[in-house]
DNA sequence: ACGGACATTGTTGCATGCAAGGACTCGTTT
DNA sequence: AAACGAGTCCTTGCATGCAACAATGTCCGT
């Protein structure tokens, strides 16, 4: 149990590869020598990629075998954007069926330590780590409280996507003003979703949290038209362009 | 490429044996026995029970190997639910973008199909299978058509939960005059959907389409709750009752 | 120089064996 | 009769070998 086993050895070997570019999207994934370079046998290796096709960063090739995933700017956008129906629809049953006290409460922290991570004038790298952690509780906090099994699992499914996350485009201390103008609009909206669930108001909640994954879609705008700065791997990983609306 | 592969064939034997009640939820799914009793090897046993973990349908066992899964009737309920809110946003983009020609047509087709196999005095075996297939194209097109492709995997993955498909739950020629009446006012909303997606209107393809959803879930009240007729498999693998709305 | 055929190398799918851990059964002691 | 300990059997995780197939490279003929 403490020591890792080594299909989630390779797993962590793999998935670092193709975060650092090591291994570019279409390249072939060949069990053979992963397994000398990781250092496992095959056996784990196939398993690693069996669980990383399930995660998406990998796909079958013809012939057998995989490859790197590419991931396309629309894939993401379109990631984001399935999001925030299904993030829309847990805030509406969360409002439909109430609250508890201690999801209140819970919710409650999460806006206090948000505005106290925004207050400083400046936004530093650790003020913007703590508001993506208290972000990432505040979403898996609704996403948890809905009651729908199915719901959170293809929340969590839609979230593991690179980039598409609540918290994946959560500005960093060089990115543009306007991003980090929006971060405090995003903060906002996480104020009136709460006041919306806490009071019964479904609709309501539905349309702000639909609304909120927006932001994601327009930090997603920003990194790949304006060069704004990107996330580690971003990079590699994703190619082309969105759609004008 | 026309030879099943080895891991096929121990995919199709082990949803056979859950289907069938052979392997029964909770049971623990010992490599060994199982590849003796199908005839292959380990190895393809355990990609195909790491397949069958993906699909939902065998689950982690502590201290490793699989289970089989049970299904609670209140967890296809919420995939049914989930899925009107996929299907809702479906419909909404393909409104809003617009629906091609060739759409259109086979969006057409379907409702004529439709209408053509609920005309008869009687539903038949015949005519209800007709009906499931032409209903499994419906709800394909749109899902298709959105041009949203996280939102069509997402459909593909709650479509593959038993029993949450838009067409599991069709009555057959046994079930209750209160489900076949269901069955024509499911299909009058077909109509109801292609006129709002065809007309562009976004809110109103919507909203149908998630109430339209809702029409399995009644199937599935009636079935665990009136004792109606279940599809193969059912009885085996679900169980609990759904909570009073 | 180009194309085709053959050989070699690399890779995948699969089978099987080994070691370690867990579960079950049997015997002994309280 | 019940509980505990030891031994045995079953299962999993993993390593490794074999056969088949695909891709690439080399050589020969036109």
């Amino acid at each position: 149990m403490s020591a890792p086993s080594q299909v989630t050895r390779a797993l962590i070997a793999l998935r670092e590869r193709i975060f650092s570019g090591a291994l570019r999207p279409g390249e072939r994934l060949a069990e053979i020598p992963l397994a000398e370079a990781i250092g496992v046998s095959r056996t784990p290796v196939r398993l690693a990629l069996a669980e990383l096709e399930k995660e998406g960063l990998v796909e079958p090739a013809p012939g057998g075998g995989f490859l790197v995933r590419a991931f396309t700017a629309r894939e993401i956008d379109d990631a984001i954007e399935l999001r925030g129906t299904l993030e829309g629809m847990a805030a509406r049953l969360l409002a439909e069926h109430g609250a508890s006290r201690a999801l209140s409460r819970a919710l409650s922290d999460c806006l206090a330590e948000g505005d106290s991570a925004l207050a400083g004038s400046e936004l530093t790298a650790e003020a913007l780590q703590r508001y993506a952690e208290m972000n990432r509780r505040f979403h898996g906090l609704i996403a948890e409280a809905a009651g729908n099994a199915a719901l959170a699992r293809a929340l969590a499914m839609v979230s593991a996507i690179p980039f598409a996350s609540a918290s994946a485009l959560v500005p960093s201390p060089g990115s543009s003003a306007a991003r980090h103008r929006l971060l405090i609009y995003a903060h906002e909206q996480h104020h009136a979703i709460v006041e919306a669930i806490t009071g019964g108001q479904g609709a309501r909640a539905e349309a702000l949290m639909r609304e909120h994954a927006c932001n994601t879609r327009a930090n997603l705008r920003l990194i790949l038209e304006a060069g704004d700065a990107a996330p580690p791997g971003f990079r590699t990983l994703v190619s082309g362009r969105i759609a004008a609306a």
